[in-house]
RNA sequence: GGAGAGGUGGCUGAGUGGUCGAAAGCGCCGGUUUGCUAAACCGGUGAUCGGGUAUUACCUGAUCCGCAGGUUCGAAUCCUGUCCUCUCCGCCA
């Protein structure tokens, strides 16, 4: 959410905003709501002060009839300013729905354009695309071969989008997960395992709408619960509501969760297998930081998600994304996307992290601040989050970049002490 | 799932209808004392939304004691619902 004084006073600058970003606010309307709701607030005000004078006389009334006359007198204000109140509340409520629907304002240097096609490209990972001296397969083919994933299995028990992972890809997946950790525990995260539900206030807190006809959220029927489509909305809510200390900040999370996703609507080639699916597992990284130190905290979790994907000896592109195609929250974002060779018809380049900074958008819904040594006050914290392992992102990457002739699988250096082994063998003729 | 207890300021914790935005302690800030540090002593110290005067300050109103309602002229205090926490019992991986 953005301020309501920041968008009344730059009133401009916002409707641009909006604009850039393809969302359309109208911001004179705001404006005016607000003028009548700050109109309203006074006169509920001015009846609150009046009644409260009245109560305080009460009990020095000298007559039985006197002592009658003003508690009506003061019925008669509390009615009134009951109505007012009322009325107030209807404003406040019309203004707050639109009020959700601003996107958060823009990082000048983020690249304009109307979607991903006006992304910029901001340098490449320290591997080099192969070059195959055979075919090589996409991942679904791979994981036919080596008996890695079950999808029909999956289809049957939950539908289509849901998959069993087996034998080796089992240990893959949680030697991904553990490899992510132990590089994040170096860097002094905090470890976490999120809940996999969240109350849908703290989705709306971190700018996730459960209901609605574009919603990506499942939610469990009769209870105010969602799945959670990452643990970015746990980590978020980890600490709302409250006001930290500022000698804590920077704080940095890292938390495993499953991940829920509706993805309705998307099918085709570009899905297929593990790339868009209804569940996976991800370690995500968390910061709550001061206003000024948001910035490079982006390019550190950018520099890590980095760090992770050199390890994995996976080539990969970091995109710095367009204003249309940041989303609501995000004051700027990069995507890595990782070199599939088994992707389209000649190898694609495919997301498989993210990293946001959303500045104090996410931190004033979720009413997290500190307070600042100097000066008075609280402060808003800024809010950061960004992708580590996207376990069946990952997985592609990882199969399809080390692929060999023989159809076995080489496992990336880095990945073996988690893994137990260098390969996967190949498939037994 | 059953029974009980409780949710109060940055923290601990008093407060059962008006003078309570709320005792006390801790913490924090300022000051006195001090060779330095500490201690001691004195003073100050909540948040949110408005209005006013105003060169970063002051004055003023409203709201806030988990959350949402209700009773009342008046609610931290009484009533209802709800969420959460703790203890005990049951069940269970």
């Amino acid at each position: 959410m953005l301020d309501r004084k920041f968008i009344v006073e730059n009133a401009d600058a916002v409707q641009k905003n909006c604009t850039a970003r393809g969302v359309d606010v109208d911001v004179a309307r705001f404006i005016n709501l607000y003028d009548r709701w700050k109109q309203k607030q006074t006169e509920v005000d001015e009846l609150n002060r009046q009644a409260n004078a009245v109560s305080k006389t009460i009990g020095q009334a000298k007559t039985p009839e006197d002592r009658e006359a003003r508690k009506a007198e003061g019925r008669r204000l509390r009615e009134e300013g009951g109505e007012r109140s009322r009325e107030l509340d209807a404003l406040a409520e019309e203004m707050d729905e639109l009020h959700r629907q601003f996107p958060n304002m823009t990082h000048p240097d983020a690249p304009h354009g109307a979607d991903d096609t006006a992304n910029r490209v901001l340098r490449y990972g320290k591997t080099e695309p192969r070059q195959f001296d055979f075919q090589p397969l996409d991942h679904v083919e791979l994981g036919e071969r080596l008996d890695l994933f079950d999808f029909e299995a999956g289809a049957k028990v939950a539908g289509h989008g849901f998959y069993f992972l087996k034998n080796d890809a089992v240990l893959l997946d949680l030697a991904l997960q553990r490899y992510a950790l132990d590089m994040l525990r170096k860097e002094d995260f905090v470890p976490v395992v999120t809940p996999d539900l969240a109350r849908n206030e703290v989705l709306h807190g971190t700018g996730y709408m459960p209901r609605g006809p574009e919603t990506q959220i499942y939610s469990i029927e009769n209870s105010d619960l969602s799945l959670i489509a990452t643990a970015e909305i746990t980590l978020g809510g980890l600490h709302a509501q409250e006001i930290l200390p500022e000698e804590q900040l920077p704080l940095f999370y890292c938390g495993i969760s499953h991940c829920y996703r509706t993805e309705a609507g998307a099918h085709g080639k570009a899905t297929r297998g593990l790339y868009r699916v209804h569940q996976f597992t991800k370690v995500e990284m968390f910061a709550f930081t001061r206003p000024e130190e948001s910035d490079t905290t982006l390019e550190r979790l950018c520099a890590l998600e980095c760090a992770l994907f050199d390890g994995l000896e996976v080539p990969y592109q970091v995109v710095d994304t367009a204003t249309g195609d940041l989303g609501g929250p995000a004051y700027r974002k990069y995507d890595l996307e990782a070199w599939m060779p088994g992707r389209g018809d000649a190898g694609e380049y495919g997301e498989v992290t993210s990293t946001s900074n959303c500045t104090d958008f996410q931190a004033r819904r979720l009413g997290i601040r500190f307070r600042p040594k100097e000066g008075k006050g609280t402060q808003l914290v800024h809010t950061l989050n960004g992708t580590a392992i996207a376990v069946s992102r990952a997985l592609i990457a990882v199969l399809e970049n080390g692929q060999q002739a023989d159809g076995s699988i080489t496992i990336p250096v880095a990945l073996v002490p988690y893994f137990g082994q260098d390969q996967i063998a190949p498939p037994a003729k």
